[in-house]
DNA sequence: GTTTTTGCAAATGATTTGCATGGAT
DNA sequence: ATCCATGCAAATCATTTGCAAAAAC
């Protein structure tokens, strides 16, 4: 199933409305397919669609964090990434650029899930932040 | 031995200045002994030393994330928290209200180290990240 | 036709910067 | 006496908000 029809089911789905804007930044994002700030989500879609505003841009992300064909990324300082790659998987965090890398790598976090519960806690997800230097930033400092 | 004599002790080992309000704004951080944002940190230090101004928080709060006196946090959005824990543990962070809990368990996170360093990335330190909802938020929605 | 979404511009909030003064060494 | 650190105010950057016009249903 394509990106546009599966959105657009979401979108019925919550009684919200399809629109162009929407379908293009879920399809830009994809694109991408990579980790993605709104900025950079804009600069992308304004190339095939000059008049969305930045507003939308962050609107839309966040609602296709909530339906799901996206995560929030929250690691680095300065700005939320949106990641298209909605599977369970961890991340590396350059100290220095800020980069994020994937990691596809099983980890058992039930300890800690079990200890979240044991807090009163309802846990959605458990995502592993590896900080570290990239490969680039240890070839220079 | 006490906060103030062994960050005077890592700023002279860097041929840093000790300076009060250094001394003050470790202290305080210690004393409060939960994650703090640099607006926390400056509405607690300004009780006992009217005149820091706020570029000094945060700048000496990274100072001390960089001396290792603390940990820098950049789970939520919208602002960088700094924890006066320093020894390995993990967090649970509300999707809700964005409170940060910890956690302190043993998890195996070799199978990330690897595979980080199989990407060329020389790692620092691993995190779990548990998001889902707080006691207090999952009580009223 | 009704209600949601958009676009614009301006507001907000966290963090940083430039530069002259003050203070630690 | 030297040079780093501080304080102030203004700048910057990401994100959000208010509101009228446009578009989806």
């Amino acid at each position: 199933m394509t990106t546009d029809a599966s959105l657009t089911e979401a979108l019925h789905a919550r009684g919200m409305r399809v629109t162009p804007q929407r379908l293009v930044i879920a399809r830009t994002l994809k694109r991408l397919d990579r980790h993605a700030s709104a900025d950079e989500v804009t600069s992308e879609v304004v190339k095939e669609f000059p008049q969305v505003s930045v507003p939308t841009v962050y609107s839309a992300l966040e609602l296709l964090a909530d339906l799901g064909f996206a995560r929030r990324v929250t690691i680095a300082p300065g700005a939320v990434l949106y990641d298209p790659h909605t599977d369970d998987h961890h991340h590396l965090v350059c100290r220095n650029c800020h980069a994020v890398i994937d990691v596809h790598v099983d980890l058992d976090t039930a300890p800690a899930m079990n200890e979240a519960q044991s807090h009163g806690f309802a846990p959605d997800r458990a995502e592993l932040v590896v900080t570290g230097l990239c490969q680039d930033c240890r070839a220079r400092p």
